[in-house]
DNA sequence: AACCTCGCGTTATGGTATAACGTGCCCGGC
DNA sequence: GCCGGGCACGTTATACCATAACGCGAGGTT
């Protein structure tokens, strides 16, 4: 499950560095990292996997959040439109970035197997989409990859 | 709402072949293309846009196919098991495959002003994706692009 | 005939997401 | 000081998306 490279690390640090980045992100632009979108960003954080929505707000509501779907959508639509998390079209769920700061297409890859989700790098924009696109007229905002496949301990578990 | 590369073009005779074509290879294939799976393509040919589940279920009800959601999604998915149509993950929604035939990683561009959606090219394997993949020890079964922006049609309008 | 597979129909339920309205806070203008 | 706007949050209600589980019937196989 695990969803860095798919490999275990120690969380701890990264998570209150990505707390720090995605406040003083937050400083400088004049945006607020109120109580509950700095607590779904360390929920998020703290799992590093893809979470739906609802299994976020369950964790808020035994905290003291408030406790109805509109809490917990209007903090991730926060923190994925400034780029703290991403959200997984595949599995309708949602997860800390990887890399913050700066801003990038996410790309995601998918183990059908054990759900985990790593994030990876691709430049969706660069190749024969950017060509398509371009050809069409067409202007590209943001743009999404999503592999779905076997990870690499579920391959060994084979 | 266009989504053939966004410009108009005469369906008439793409719908035939696409229904044609779906029908050869399931012939080849041992497959059966039962009269809702077929009409339920029929449908996304005609439309030629990302069309909800209940949408095409509401169509299917006014004709005497069954009325409950597993029929239309069951056939949704024989349909895009087989490639004939394809899921847009971001929408949830359902579009009939512009190049059948070839399996082949979707790719799409989707308007987010009229949603109109065009399929593209795009080798999301090729490039850095499958570069990380397999730097992960990731197997890639299937990928899917998408991106959003602005399609020509309403980048004039503006 | 007995059996199997597969597609369809139905009931019921669960998961995901947003519209709409009201409240309170902060801050800047008057 | 006080009013106004912008913003975040809370709540109710509802809409939309998706699947589990069961039974039936058609067609082919043994």
């Amino acid at each position: 499950m695990a969803s860095v490279g798919f490999s275990h690390h120690d969380h701890r640090t990264c998570i209150s560095e990505a707390v720090a980045a995605a406040e003083n992100h937050c400083i400088r632009n004049g945006l607020q990292l109120t109580p509950v979108r700095r607590r779904v960003l360390e929920i998020l954080l703290q799992q590093h996997r893809g979470m739906g929505a609802y299994e976020i707000l369950d964790i808020l509501r035994t905290e003291g959040f408030g406790s109805q779907p509109p809490v917990v959508y209007r903090a991730l639509a926060f923190l994925t439109e400034h780029g703290f998390v991403h959200r997984v079209e595949k599995l309708n769920a949602f997860i800390a970035c990887s890399h913050p700061g700066d801003t990038h297409d996410p790309a995601f890859l998918i183990c059908r197997v054990c759900s985990s989700v790593a994030e990876a790098q691709a430049e969706p924009r660069g190749g024969a989409l950017g060509r398509s696109a371009r050809d069409a007229g067409f202007r590209i905002e943001t743009a999404v990859v999503e592999a779905e496949g076997i990870c690499p301990n579920c391959q060994a578990r084979a």
